[in-house]
DNA sequence: TAAGATTGAAGAATCAATCTTG
DNA sequence: CAAGATTGATTCTTCAATCTTA
């Protein structure tokens, strides 16, 4: 009948165990991202992507270029324009020009924004702890850390 | 400044590295599944959702329960009946009713959706291979199916 | 003309409400 | 009335086209 994966056999086949660390990671990032969203709508009125964006922008210093911003956060060039509406509408964060090139737009995060990221800061941490990080023990966190690494450099802009 | 994540000290804080290691599962997913999109979508007109449950669906020896169905695919019961209608329309599932149980609906993998994920095998391993596996050892892969398949225990029903 | 960002149109997912069967 | 599935309205995201500045 055949349960999981393909077996093995033929040529460019998966193996079955590569196939299920994939479904496994594709599974574990479904429940986990969906707890996080879920508190902190519930709590804090935000998103995790929109979260994620202010996070990013804080740890940048503050002020991030629109398009590094995307790269950051995995969007499209559309996509981060209207999270930074939505989060312009709730006085998170504004957009800045910049004088030596007119054509880029700045995002900089509020005061309002830097609070919000501070509110939600031990609901970000109890469900992250609950539903991911309380299943590993210290070492394996950080050999988990370092192989997901592997996998997607960080862009390094701001 | 504080570069990444937030710093030791407060109480119920994140630690670093912890976090570190969700923003890398949080964009490692991003990527690789993104790349799998891509290619399933140009080459098999097949978006990763739909690779995804047509996948299970046979996986579970060609029929599920709607309701399982989604809890497979971490989709809401609405949006399992409205992938099933896309997929349907393509020939790619049918729907049956269930003597038994007259509340619920069998979604049945056709033969041309048995054709569909064979034809999309070659191009879905060959993309999770250079995305994902290939940059790990057989050790690590074992190692990353085992970790986060304490996450998310995978639902059994058919 | 290209780079950077925004807007219009369209697709896919969700919640809430509804319909059907048990 | 509860369980299972579907539909209406809404939201978020994307691609393609547009606008502005270099």
């Amino acid at each position: 009948l055949n349960t999981a994966g393909r077996s093995i056999g033929d040529v460019a086949q998966l193996d079955d165990v590569g196939l299920a660390a994939w479904l496994g990671l594709l599974r574990a990032h479904g429940v986990v991202a969906h707890r996080l969203d879920v508190a902190l709508q519930a709590r804090h009125r935000l998103s995790l992507v929109e979260h994620t964006v202010l996070n990013q922008l804080r740890a940048a210093g503050g002020r991030m270029r629109m398009s590094y911003l995307a790269e950051g956060a995995l969007l499209s060039p559309s996509g981060v324009s209207r999270l930074v509406d939505r989060l312009g509408a709730a006085g998170l964060v504004e957009r800045t020009a910049w004088r030596q090139d007119g054509r880029a737009i700045y995002a900089v995060i509020t005061a309002g924004g830097r609070r919000r990221l501070d509110e939600a800061e031990i609901t970000y941490g109890t469900e992250l702890r609950e539903s991911f990080l309380d299943h590993f023990s210290e070492e394996e966190v950080r050999a988990l850390r370092e192989m997901l690494a592997r996998l997607a450099p960080v862009p390094s802009g701001s």
